[in-house]
DNA sequence: TCTGGGGTCCTAGGACCC
DNA sequence: TCTGGGGTCCTAGGACCC
């Protein structure tokens, strides 16, 4: 049994049911109780009548329709989206400052610190579920365990529009029967992987053992999948998780596109993406190019610029020279996506970017070469240098080593 | 099953450093 | 000079999630 496990049930997985197609539905009485799927080209969300008749998020539009011909087909309205998500978070915050969101509909909240001013985490739960419906109009199933996999897991469970508490005391109970695809982490590839060796249920991962799935699916999964399934999840509720990237892509469809077409598109995206980075208040240091071409195959191309920018310029200039490197596949085997992802994201602002003076490190010598003073455009110089001489490497290091005792200088923004 | 758009994290190799 | 262990950064690809 688990129950001399530390800890009781405090932490709450909250999740809106079929979060696009509720909003649609709320807003149209029209829709409601009848099929709804957002997206037509490929299910973006479906309301559960269309869920019952085997529609599933990501299917491909025809095939949906097939399945569900009375469906009513909308197209997304991500304004509207975000402004509920808003609205929903507000009264997340309202009943516990520990929110961390994960993505527009899903969030994890502690409640521990709660218990004796507000009540149990169950009526807690219950409380956030009926204001969400009142305030805001949409279901929401709330999972309610001692870590976050297992609230997840019961939330999932527990969908549509329901509340599941698990016990510590019945983890084993609740955990082992389910199937391997409930584990967060197992996709399709490695279920395929489990289930070619016979395990079904997270008890025949439990039972497998950590050196069998480490040397199946390698150090991470395997640690991970092992520590799931033995309920061991030590992850705490970490409110104001930072974005590590942002995106934008397109589909192209088939058509043969001119390269002249494909640096109009590319424009567009950089520009959106830049204006984005600058909304949010960040640099960003990494550009990467994601293409997808006729048979389906993919490739990304990237470049790490020597300095962090949030200025369109030269991550424009980044992702034309990434295009034009691309360009020989493009015209062989046909482009059907676009993409940019802009990483190694981080505030901007005055930084301080500190420099070591070890002799023995080359980039550093380079910048004792330099003769870096304390000013911003002896420091661009200096690391300009570097970049010529030892490449972008090189720069990440000369930052990183900056640890060490060495000098500091902080660095300006640069502007538009 | 002929396929969206937004993300996260991991792996592996080359280069380099202590 | 050689050898080795430990670590980071960059790049490319892959699995997974909502």
């Amino acid at each position: 049994m688990s129950g001399d496990r530390e800890g009781a049930a405090t932490i709450l997985h909250a999740d809106l049911d079929a979060f696009y197609a509720s909003v649609e539905q709320r807003d149209d009485p029209d829709l409601r109780g009848r099929p709804v799927l957002v997206g037509g080209g490929v299910v973006l969300a479906c309301s559960y009548e269309a869920k019952r008749a085997g529609v599933r998020t990501a299917m491909n539009g025809r095939q949906a329709r097939a399945l569900c011909p009375d469906a009513v087909v909308v197209s997304p309205r991500m304004e509207a989206y975000s402004a509920a998500s808003k609205d929903v978070f507000e009264i997340f915050r309202d009943t516990t400052p520990l929110v961390e969101g994960i993505s527009i509909d899903e969030a994890f909240l502690e409640v521990g610190g709660l218990a004796r001013l507000v009540g149990t985490p169950r009526d807690i739960a219950a409380r956030l579920r009926g204001r969400v419906l009142a305030e805001v109009g949409l279901p929401i199933t709330v999972g309610v365990a001692r870590t976050k996999f297992l609230a997840k897991v019961a939330s999932g469970v527990a969908k549509p529009d329901g509340l599941l508490v698990v016990d510590p005391d019945a983890e084993r109970e609740f955990l082992h029967p389910l199937r391997v695809e409930r584990l967060w982490g197992v996709g399709a590839v490695t279920a395929a992987k489990l289930h070619g060796l016979g395990i079904h249920t997270v008890a025949d991962v439990a039972d497998l053992g950590e050196p069998a799935l480490v040397s199946l699916l390698g150090p991470a999964a395997g640690h991970h999948l092992h520590a799931l399934a033995t309920f061991s999840d030590p992850r705490r509720v970490t409110p104001g998780v930072r974005r590590r990237s942002i995106g934008s892509q397109r589909a192209l469809g088939n058509r043969r596109r001119s390269p002249a077409e494909l640096d109009t598109i590319l424009a567009g995206i950089v520009d959106r993406l830049a204006r984005r980075l600058r909304d949010g208040g960040r640099t960003c240091r990494t550009i990467v190019l994601r293409l997808r071409f006729g048979d389906f195959t993919r490739v990304t191309r990237s470049h790490t610029l020597r300095t962090a920018t949030d200025r369109t310029a030269p991550i424009d200039a980044a992702a034309r020279e990434l295009l034009a490197e691309s360009m020989s596949m493009i015209l062989d085997r046909g482009i059907t996506l676009i993409g940019l992802s802009l990483a190694n994201l981080d505030r901007e602002g005055r930084e301080q970017l500190e420099l070591p003076l070890d002799s023995r490190d080359e980039p550093a010598t380079a910048l004792a070469g330099a003769e870096v003073e304390r000013s911003p455009a002896a420091l661009d110089q200096a690391l300009d240098a570097i970049h010529t001489r030892f490449g972008s490497a090189a720069v990440g290091r000369a930052t990183q080593l900056g640890r060490d005792p060495g000098i500091s200088v902080p660095v300006l923004p640069e502007h538009e």
